[in-house]
DNA sequence: TTAGTATATGCAAATATAGCATACCCCTTT
DNA sequence: AAAGGGGTATGCTATATTTGCATATACTAA
């Protein structure tokens, strides 16, 4: 499922135009995003957690040339579902 | 931020009631579990991928007993930011 | 059309994971 | 508003798994 058909079903479960449903979509995913640029962590109750984790540099490797490369610390975001998710897909 | 906090603000940012504003973020939610349960893979261009990540059994150790234990088959989901979020973190 | 994402490659190092107790925070229910 | 119950973080060891480097290609989406 891409965006564009998540929009679409949206828009007829909340009753809502493509466009505001597309609206309303970015303003949830922006609003997120926005705790976490301000290194907040996201708990969602019954979902999960966004967080950003600080990675320390490293090691890597050029795969084509097999060179070493020194890799700088960097962040990304991780999303750790919620206990119920994990019950939700082990049944 | 928890949820309360993020209805919170989205029910300002998006001009609803609280409980609309809740109703929205949970339809939205509920959505994409529902297409991760159909075992679909959702992507939402500039934020990232929602997956179901199989796990095969493999043999664990309980580390308070350091005893070997059989771990069956599971599955989580699995969130893969996008790389426009990557470079959000990372400047 | 252009932007974004997946894949594929080798490999070192970071991280996840398993069970479980404790502490704590959240959340729902009186 | 207060409280009880549930969810989550932490810490422990050893192994399994993931990550991410460069870059081009293939494919899908906006």
């Amino acid at each position: 499922m891409n965006k564009k058909q998540l929009i679409t079903q949206l828009s007829g479960s909340l009753n809502l135009s493509k466009a505001d449903a597309e609206r309303t979509f970015d303003t949830i995913t922006n609003t997120i995003l926005d705790a976490l640029k301000g290194d907040d962590t996201v708990k969602i109750a019954g979902f999960g957690t966004y967080k950003v984790a600080k990675r320390k540099a490293r090691v890597g490797r050029n795969p084509r040339t097999g060179e070493q490369i020194q890799i700088g610390a960097s962040q990304k975001v991780k999303f750790l579902p919620a206990k119920s998710l994990k019950e939700m897909f082990n049944k």
